[in-house]
DNA sequence: TCAATCGTTCAACGATCTTTGAACTTAGGA
DNA sequence: TCCTAAGTTCAAAGATCGTTGAACGATTGA
């Protein structure tokens, strides 16, 4: 029942670069960010994208090193690998979460605080 | 005869990302970070594919705002963009240049200083 | 002028990506 | 037990990607 998820040394740059080009993704990751500890559930990701496309994408993720995807139930708990990635790529993760929450980084997406609650 | 480039506000994240998350053109932007403030021709980098295909590259990394092409003669001069995507993504370009230069994080790529010269 | 150099463009290809809807599985609750 | 909710899986489709080789244009130098 558990997914699989790649270990600390074979997250690659590259991988987790694509996996992080991608609107809906990096909207995923914000999302996580702005949750940061805490885990969530595929359901709060739906204004993001339909099941099967949510599913898609976070395989992506998962499988790149990005998300941590726990099974509880018939739940899938999504969590953000923010240890795992600060350490394998140091700085990396704050600088993009820092941008993606910015106005105007991501085309299309609102920011964060815009949202009333 | 002058290239298209995109503004700093119209450099966007994902496309960014998108640009880096391929190991040739990170390459490319290891190799342009080994020659900080430099600039070079497009020969510099044959060794990472043919012609066409490097033409190919630089041109995603052009329009995503990583790189720079100035027109000399019959020459292309490929800089990094390093002071716009600093101003846009504080610390993203420096996370991914220092993983870039660490053994592992690119599977197939040497490390810079295990090349001879 | 002629030839060589540097790089772009094009068409083609196979591969991968993204999205969709329908069918399915699995677990939990009434 | 039977139903529902939560996600996955699959096939299909269209888009985009990465690579190649051939043809092309533009500049430089002999």
């Amino acid at each position: 029942m558990d997914l699989p998820h790649p270990s600390i040394d074979q997250i690659s740059l590259p991988t987790v670069l694509g996996a992080l080009g991608d609107t809906t993704r990096l909207a995923i990751v914000g999302e996580l960010a702005r949750h940061e500890g805490r885990v969530l559930p595929c359901s709060h990701f739906l204004h993001l994208g339909s099941k099967s496309n949510l599913s898609y994408h976070l395989a992506k993720m998962r499988e790149a090193g990005v998300v941590r995807v726990e099974c509880c139930g018939t739940r899938r708990l999504i969590s953000l690998r923010r240890a795992d990635l600060d350490t394998r790529f140091p700085g990396l993760l704050d600088s993009i979460i820092a941008t993606a929450a910015t106005r105007g980084a991501i085309p299309g997406s609102q920011t964060p605080t815009s949202q009333p609650a």
